[in-house]
DNA sequence: TCAATAGTGTCTATCAGACAATATCGG
DNA sequence: CCGATATTGTCTGATAGACACTATTGA
């Protein structure tokens, strides 16, 4: 019996059949009431040339974590730091990618709403339509794309995550928007009103939106406020 | 540029280096009104003969995706299937398994509760104690169980999971002893009564245990019962 | 009978939601 | 003024929980 410096010493992990092991990250954001995903078009085999979702192999060297890799992805893409991320979970199995047996861990992060068209070199927002996008995209990812719409579908109903959806100024209105956006029904003003104001979560900028109508308040979020989990689900936006 | 075949063909993962990747599993049972989790002594190198999580590398030629691979690892241990199993999420850094970077994704598991010592071979059946179990175990694998643990203490407040670590009969009052038991406190019996009764969950096998006192109804979970999700927390269990 | 635990009745608190009433803008 | 949307007031319903009361067993 070899001693564990021994076996440290001899051990190489190429000598090892072992999956792969990748990170996919699905970027959500709200574009003109749109809920969309960010895709881009691969510039490797497989699926070469085929929209996928950014993501790729843990840097060994660079990466201190998974959620390095996972925030170092989505920077690559967008240039942006997430105000909110999170990890959904992990897939693997033989079929997923064409090399063999492959596990990826599945994250997915929140980005402030915009009207703008950017448009930026090689990617590419897709609508969200049914539970996922339409495109056909590489390996597995339109069912990744689900399972983390799932989680986001879920997560709305009982947390404050719609607000790092939106700009950082935003009226209660345009939360209800973000909830019709994302499961095509909305809880009713009053029970959005009673739960985002009771909280200590967002502060009055004192600034109104007008428009032909009776002018809106503009909250902004707290800078102390951590994403808020509410103890009860609504009653109008659940699944069954 | 080659094309995908070529490229898929010429493919040979060991020449790239990848993380570890593998499967833990934590398996909770209560035993006498502890909660446990099983830990087994390690056979090989890294840390060998230091107790560790079920858990090890996913075997390429048998598991047809990772959920195998967790069933696969409890049945060896225990002989079972569990009734309950789930995936609680993933961790990866260069710092968990000194052979390098390495990555793992933590299941956990419900076992039927019992009082019988069994004791097999070189399974250990550990308490857990505060947000782990007080032994000292292989890689971060106590990190593991707090992760997983944690999950569990919010899952119980909105699921009907507390009755997949008990026998296939018992009382309300067994419902209340695993709260007491995972969380160091219960919701009331009406709550719990409330809950548990008011869904078509349970039936009532009409058997009773017999004590010194007034005899409890015994019930069964429905054969057709998934796992239940209440729109509520309770209040008195909360975290904070 | 008593001790002990099971189970019920009833009232309160919290919060989602229905719905009506009122407020404030542009035009 | 009117139409539109924001905001408030108030009542209802669901359900957790407090608490007192009743039920049923063994000793």
């Amino acid at each position: 019996m070899i001693s564990e410096e021994e076996y440290l010493q001899q051990y190489n992990i190429n000598h090892y059949t072992t999956p792969l092991c990748s990170v996919d990250v699905v970027i959500f954001r709200l574009h003109n009431q749109q809920l969309q995903v960010l895709t881009c078009a691969r510039k490797q085999h497989p699926h070469i040339g085929q929209l996928g979702l950014p993501g790729g192999f843990i840097d060994i060297d660079q990466d201190k974590d998974l959620d390095a890799t996972a925030h170092r992805k989505l920077h690559e893409k967008t240039g942006m730091r997430a105000p909110y991320l999170e990890q959904v979970g992990t897939v693997g199995n033989p079929q997923r990618d064409p090399r063999g047996w492959s596990v990826t861990v599945i994250y997915y992060a929140l980005l402030p709403g915009t009207d703008i068209q950017q448009q930026t070199e090689d990617v590419r927002w897709c609508n969200i339509i049914g539970d996922s996008v339409t495109e056909q995209l590489a390996f597995d990812h339109n069912h990744l794309i689900s399972q983390a719409l799932e989680r986001l579908r879920n997560k709305i109903q009982y947390t404050s995550l719609p607000v790092y959806l939106l700009p950082e100024e935003f009226t209660l209105a345009d939360i209800r928007d973000v909830f019709a956006a994302i499961l095509k029904k909305a809880p009713p003003m009053r029970s959005i009103r009673n739960r985002f104001l009771h909280e200590d979560l967002l502060e009055d900028t004192g600034k109104k939106r007008y428009g032909s109508n009776r002018p809106a308040a503009l909250y902004r979020l707290k800078k102390t406020a951590k994403a808020h989990f509410y103890n009860r689900l609504y009653h109008t936006t659940q699944q069954e």
